[in-house]
DNA sequence: TGCGGAATTTCGGCATACCTAAATTTACAA
DNA sequence: TTGTAAATTTAGGTATGCCGAAATTCCGCA
């Protein structure tokens, strides 16, 4: 695929641990455009930071990224596209699973984790034609077009919005199936109306609306896990306007 | 999962070689108990002999295998348990990808045999559930059922059949694309009624009737692929009775 | 019976991707 | 400005699976 894989024979790209590094480097700058140290990926990856020197080593002979020794780590535009490449496989993986076999949300992602890195460009195009080429997954998360192509939603993280502030579940960070289960549990899901009400004193449990029908509920969210769902309000985003809840 | 493993810490056998090593060794044996040699394993799974003998060893100390030094291989129960689970694996995933995903017979079997090192028991039972547990594949052969046991159909290689005999079309190997894609295009496919008219003089092509409405093809079969197809004559199988086409 | 070729095993090596421990470099703070 | 702690890299080592080449073993046939 990489004309840079291409150009250095030896080389190739298609390790599971290439796909892994790259995906991780480029969730770092998904959503925040964060400078990508070593150690914030060996931590990611749960490798030793002198395992990151040498992978990053490769994904540079790779012509996947760029790294200026002592410095963060970003991707060319050749390691984006791959990037990209494997987080729709992941993505579509994870709302394949759910649409069409059963998962629940909580399931999906481990067995996503090990399916990205096998199957064909071939099997995920099908799998997005059976699903009627979804633009995001379960989680909420956008996903990429087949030609590399990935438009982000302005969302904003719960625990930002003022008091009183409406708006709708648009995205949900699918690393905690714990907190996954706890939204289900109390009928929270994409798209779910909520309005923010407040947070008890002393840094207790968020308190949101949830639903148009009022009815009232509190999320035993701690910051940790409010940090994990994000609430779109003005909903611009790329020319279509969301409504309000 | 294997209490061979599990009693040999740092003894793994999930990998995807000792997993493909296991399920070429039972495969040599799922239709004539023949010998399985260190060579003929080198061929099939294109690795040098000595990389065979080296795995073998592994095999032998996972408890998946016995092997005396200069004698033919052997699966072990444990190993004929795991080697059945992968032959599970890759038959439902084919099934799947045909009848769920619209591949073509021919397409499946290289996706199928990446993705069965990957998939989670979890996800093959849901697939098997979902086609309404099949018990055979596109090409015929018989999908073990989740408790490690496969019922073989007594089926005879096309080229045997005396003239005159009829049948049905009962198993074609997945190892020819090519020959998969001819089958199509005449259009014969699993349980398709033929009847042995002959061969052309001098070792030609085999000449079958094909269809009930008596259609007569020539299918350009030498005995080489002619021995890839399968046809249940007398249909006789655990009890259930085939009738004649 | 013994000889030769085929099958098998042994031996030393290579690539990947990981590790720990020991340098090294950087950046901030006194 | 310099020292020190944190981040990073280097060095040396491990396990897996593969290789080719060189022994070794086996078996049938003369």
């Amino acid at each position: 695929m990489s004309p840079a894989a291409r150009n250095s024979p030896g080389l190739s790209s298609d390790s599971a641990s290439v796909q892994d590094y790259v995906k991780v480097i480029y969730a770092f700058t998904e959503w925040q455009d964060k400078p990508v140290t070593m150690t914030a990926l060996a931590a990611r990856l749960k490798v030793a930071n002198s395992s990151v020197t040498e992978m990053v080593r490769k994904l540079v002979d790779l012509g996947l990224a760029n790294h200026k020794p002592y410095n963060p780590v970003e991707l060319t535009p050749e390691g984006l596209r791959l990037a990209l490449l494997m987080v729709r496989r992941h993505r579509l993986l994870e709302t394949y699973l759910v649409h069409e076999l059963g998962y629940g949300w909580d399931e999906v992602h481990n067995e996503a984790e090990l399916l990205e890195h096998t199957v064909s460009d071939t099997l995920v195009d099908r799998m997005s034609a059976r699903l009627g080429h979804p633009d995001r997954d379960p989680h909420g998360d956008p996903i990429p077009s087949a030609d590399g192509t990935i438009e982000l939603p302005a969302a904003h993280v719960l625990s930002t919005l003022d008091e009183g502030h409406q708006g709708r579940v648009a995205r949900i960070s699918d690393a905690n199936p714990h907190l996954l289960r706890y939204l289900s549990d109390e009928e929270i899901r994409l798209d779910t109306a909520v309005t923010m009400l407040g947070r008890k004193p002393f840094g207790g449990a968020l308190t949101v609306q949830v639903g148009s029908g009022g009815r009232v509920r509190e999320l035993d969210l701690g910051d940790e896990l409010a940090a994990s769902v994000w609430v779109m309000t003005e909903g611009r985003h790329e020319g279509c306007t969301l409504e309000k809840s």
